[in-house]
DNA sequence: TCATCTGTATTACTATCATAGTACAGTAGT
DNA sequence: ACTACTGTACTATGATAGTAATACAGATGA
């Protein structure tokens, strides 16, 4: 399911929301599809609920899940809150991210695969066993 | 120099780690070169001299550079194989512009698209092109 | 109605992050 | 010696992050 990194220097509520976002606008969570209550997941990533609330809240400011009382949260993309020039951020993050990674000697191709990689959700940090 | 936004989740002595590993492993930081004082990083970027010292300390911990009290902190690489690190930075950038392109409200399609096109205004291509 | 699920809210506690201020020790130039 | 840098160390304070436990309110099915 999720992978959550409890040394990590990111907040545990933020690596949670970055790959629940993920999985939305990858696709892999469609419009009316219901996350794991919050118990359940909390239980099941040994994190405590009221970090998976705080998760589930910020994604509802962000416009992605609707959160009903008694029910769930469910994946809403139909209200998600556009700003009139994100065409020019994306496009800012993209130049800043292309000349990070060239910096990095990679070239364009092996840029185009590893964030085609991680879009894929292909997470490997150190797993043991 | 560096950017640091303290909107941020990750925290701001994990900002600045990373970007000066980026420019350790980018080559535009060299074996025996002197990093900002402690106190003028600080300055400059307007954050507490106490971050930019922990950020230094942690640096050292990890090899990337060595503090000598009345002199300074300096660049040492010496024969640490650069390479492992170049792919753990890679993901962490691809990461975090996966994370900010989501945030615009913009689908996996979309960002790759966007790439792509930037790419291909960007970057020299190679000899097997 | 009752039990059991759901999200929400609150309090308490610990640890970390970032700030501010002070002080001490090592190095270099005048 | 003096001054002005350098890194280092320490205390203190406030804001977040995360956990734990409890309680309340809405939804559902037996």
């Amino acid at each position: 399911m999720y992978n959550i990194d409890s040394r990590s220097a990111i907040p545990v509520y933020e690596q949670l929301k970055r790959q629940i976002m993920l999985s939305i606008v990858s696709g892999r969570l469609d419009d009316g599809d219901k996350l794991p209550s919050i118990r359940e997941l909390a239980a099941a990533l040994r994190i405590n609920p009221n970090t998976v609330a705080k998760t589930y809240r910020q994604l509802e400011t962000d416009g992605f899940v609707t959160s009903r009382k008694g029910l769930g949260v469910f994946i809403t993309t139909g209200n998600r809150e556009l700003q009139s020039n994100r065409i020019e951020i994306f496009e800012e993050l993209t130049d800043e991210y292309i000349s990070k990674a060239a910096g990095l000697g990679l070239t364009a191709d092996e840029i185009m695969k590893g964030l085609e990689r991680s879009l894929k959700g292909e997470i490997e940090h150190d797993k043991n066993e």
